[in-house]
DNA sequence: AAGCAAACCTAACGTTTGTTAGGTAGCATA
DNA sequence: TATGCTACCTAACAAACGTTAGGTTTGCTT
């Protein structure tokens, strides 16, 4: 039942626990090898360098969120319905791993510049997916938006803040919370 | 015609230029004197410590902001006006300033516990501003919304994401994206 | 048993960092 | 003209940093 995890994953995880924490140039190797249980020389023996772990860990994780949200939209029929499973996919997903998702939304700026690009066209695929969908609820449903790109990106932002605030212990399960953000989006707060 | 302006303010301007630019941690202090057209030790005849410039920096950044916005939203009558004003002023003010407000948004982590709590309570009276005109509208307009926490933080996350992808030279005004916004926040996107 | 590679340790390198001490130039006041 | 204050410069400090070289352990393969 237990999942072995390797030295390198460890590491990951340590490495966006830590850099959440103190963002990427204000974290050092020698603290996050302490953490992942080994001396700071030996982080060099996983990667080459500290760019490459921050760009490691900034690439599987969007790579994970596009299989992940395309995965789920598979069997999604109707607009409506898919833009209900991408919220609430979007807000879990930042809930679940906030330390990876944080640093993939904070940290572009200290990527180098050909990481940058890598990186930049993955989530500009993600969006774009986000982007398809209102678009066609826009022609199919009618759906109220001059501009795709700007609502996709209000969502994007509204549902990725969640993981600022949000405590598992709190009075709010996820579900609930995406389920009030998809009645928000959908019906704005107006009474009909 | 011409205002003056202190060495001071150009050392606060530049710091939240370069602490957009590489972070808080990432930017070094020879770096911010050169660009304020100084010599690094002549910035401790300014402030006491790299720390202090970013307080001053996210301190001076939410006092405005209370101030404008509770101006804004002075002459307002109703629940309505003033969900329509906080989003223009909000978005405005981000896109304005880019650079202050997304330290403010950003670097609370890099404060040290005493400057910590003093921003965060700022933060949090702004928030409740927000959030106060959202139960009025609850209560006198019948506005749908469970949480009135829940949808201004929504709120205030969407309309701060503009500022990282806002272009002045664009097709869209600020006018065009708050009314868009604030369109989206009331309606939804459905068809009424 | 020998060989080997992966995983790790230790100690040091050169550089950069925030910060400080002590000095200088310019200007206003007395 | 002397005094003193503001705004700056220069040079240095100690600490922390990413990175590297070289050595040790461990476990598998032959």
């Amino acid at each position: 039942m237990s999942v072995t995890i390797s030295r390198r994953e460890i590491i990951l995880q340590e490495a966006a626990h830590l850099f959440r924490e103190k963002s990427y140039p204000g974290a050092n190797l020698r603290e996050l090898a302490r953490r992942a249980g080994i001396q700071g020389g030996s982080i060099y023996h996983h990667f080459a360098s500290k760019q490459e772990i921050l760009f490691q860990l900034m690439d599987n994780t969007m790579s994970d969120m596009i299989e992940r949200l395309t995965e789920r939209l598979s069997d999604a029929d109707s607009p409506l319905e898919k833009l209900r499973r991408t919220v609430f996919f979007h807000i879990e997903y930042h809930v679940t791993g906030p330390d990876q998702t944080y640093i993939t939304d904070e940290e572009l700026r200290n990527l180098e510049t050909e990481n940058y690009l890598m990186v930049v066209a993955k989530r500009d695929r993600y969006q774009k997916i986000i982007e398809n969908i209102l678009s066609e609820g826009q022609v199919e449903q009618g759906w109220q938006l001059d501009e795709p790109k700007l609502y996709s990106r209000a969502l994007i932002k509204m549902c990725a803040g969640v993981s600022t605030w949000f405590k598992p212990q709190g009075d709010l399960t996820i579900a609930q919370i995406a389920e009030a953000y998809t009645k928000l989006f959908c019906n704005g707060l107006l009474p009909r």
